[in-house]
DNA sequence: GACTTTAAACATA
DNA sequence: TATGTTTAAAGTC
């Protein structure tokens, strides 16, 4: 899975005028009203995806549908983005160097605040064609997609707008916008009721689903071709996903953005093939990518009813809600500020690559110990220099701080405590900031800065978080 | 060299 | 023991 093969995701709460949510090669630019369903919620994922106008319906014959190859659209309603195709435009925010998810994903999970408290089932389903429940057995339309009756609207509402001014209102996202006030179900104090659990035959699409690659082609016999991806066959797009696109894709479905960290394990074990794995190295990973990654911000959240209990709780920064994730790897340690501005999107090979990578550094890791056993022999993994010089010159291990430093205390961050502006980079952003000992400085036209290894300590001697 | 994954050591609650 | 932090190694591009 590369970040190629996800859409710019326009952030809701922040929507720019000239938003717009699909973009085909064909086809004229769905206005974000035409992404609405009649009740004026917006749609789950799928629904989303194929929201379709009338004026574009008669381009696409029906019988292109049917369960099996719903997500197969033409390519002129391509889900995906064309990679080439120019990234919309945020003002004047950068944001290239994102991961970028579709606007769909947020809201697509079973406990949806979106759902405001209706079971799933509920839900008026929208739309032609890819509801299966509008479609007969031959995979055609079962009910007249033009024709009212079939969508389950309701008449009293009449916030349906015809402008093609997006507004929070006009596309329900009041709640979204409401949605903190949605209780938390955590996973361990808060079981979900039964009802609001609704079966997966009400949720056809609550695992990822089906969906061409930009680069896959059919293949010869005419089925799918090795680079589209399934997620019945096990061939799981999150399984090529990195794991930051996957968390931040989890918190972004949870109210608040925020997870502890056992509901972020049961978010992966639902919706990834890396969470299907008996083995606790994805856990491993996803701590590591928690801590790792300035996205990730550590908080606590008193448990209720007992206020001196606490849990912590992983929440999105408000640039990776607006703007996606960086790559985990850019706040490395040591790795510096310079590089980042010329690194771009990781390569979407990279990500399986990387992959690889960790797989093989497994296995011979593993070989390693097993001819380490036989030899009856022990080596540090850092060798014997390396462990004379813990034993005589122990490093201090100090915790990173939860959170990356406000703007408060870097010069110049405006607005965003993440942003930094590329002309201030002349010198090395440690310098200029006083950070030398920063832990995994990321400059970026938008990007975040992480960690200082030491304390945050301002004017006023309070940690700054 | 950048990127990602994976494993592991270590610290802390 | 669970969680969080950090480092290192590996393959691919």
């Amino acid at each position: 899975m590369s970040s190629e093969h996800y859409r710019r995701r326009p952030q809701i709460n922040s929507l720019p005028s000239n938003f717009q949510y699909a973009e085909s090669s064909g086809a004229p630019m769905q206005s974000a009203h035409q992404m609405l369903s009649f009740d004026s919620l917006p749609r789950a994922q799928n629904d989303q995806h194929f929201m379709i106008t009338p004026s574009t319906v008669p381009n696409i014959p029906s019988n292109n549908y049917n369960l099996t190859t719903s997500m197969a659209m033409p390519q002129a309603f391509t889900v995906w983005s064309d990679p080439n195709h120019t990234p919309m435009d945020f003002d004047s925010q950068n944001t290239n160097d994102c991961y970028d998810y579709s606007p769909s994903i947020v809201g697509n999970e079973q406990d949806s605040p979106f759902l405001r408290g209706m079971s799933y089932s509920e839900v008026p389903r929208t739309c032609f064609p890819c509801d299966p429940r509008m479609l007969n057995e031959g995979g055609n339309m079962a009910v007249d997609p033009f024709d009212a009756s079939a969508y389950l609207r309701d008449p009293n509402k009449s916030d349906m707008q015809t402008s093609t001014e997006p507004t929070p209102t006009s596309l329900g996202f009041d709640a979204l916008e409401n949605s903190h006030n949605f209780s938390r179900l955590s996973i361990s104090n808060s079981p979900k009721p039964e009802h609001e659990t609704p079966s997966s035959d009400y949720f056809p699409f609550n695992k990822p689903t089906h969906f061409p690659l930009p680069s896959s082609e059919p293949s010869e016999d005419g089925g799918i071709s090795s680079r589209e991806m399934t997620a019945v066959d096990g061939d799981d797009p999150s399984a090529d996903e990195p794991y930051a696109k996957l968390i931040h894709r989890a918190l972004m479905s949870a109210p608040d953005h925020s997870m502890v960290l056992q509901e972020i394990y049961e978010w992966f074990r639902k919706h990834t093939a890396k969470g299907a794995s008996d083995t606790k190295g994805w856990m491993n990973s996803i701590r590591h990518n928690l801590s790792m990654n300035a996205a990730f911000k550590k908080t606590e959240r008193k448990t209720s009813g007992d206020e001196t209990k606490k849990s912590t709780e992983w929440v999105l920064e408000e640039f990776a809600i607006k703007d996606g994730v960086q790559s985990t790897t850019r706040y490395r340690k040591g790795t510096g500020a310079k590089k980042f501005m010329k690194t771009e999107n990781p390569a979407p090979s990279r990500q399986s690559s990387g992959r690889k990578g960790g797989i093989s550094a497994s296995k011979t890791k593993m070989q390693r110990q097993q001819q380490r056993s036989m030899s009856g022999t022990h080596r540090s993994r850092h060798g014997h220099g390396y462990e004379f010089l813990r034993s005589h010159f122990p490093t201090q291990r100090h915790s990173s701080p939860p959170t990356p430093p406000t703007h408060e205390n870097i010069p110049g961050a405006g607005c965003n405590p993440y942003f930094f502006p590329k002309q201030q980079l002349e010198m090395p952003y440690e310098d200029m900031c006083g950070l030398q000992d920063v832990q995994g400085v990321y400059i970026d036209d938008h990007g975040p800065i992480f960690a200082n290894n030491h304390d945050y300590a301002s004017a006023d001697g309070l940690p700054r978080y």
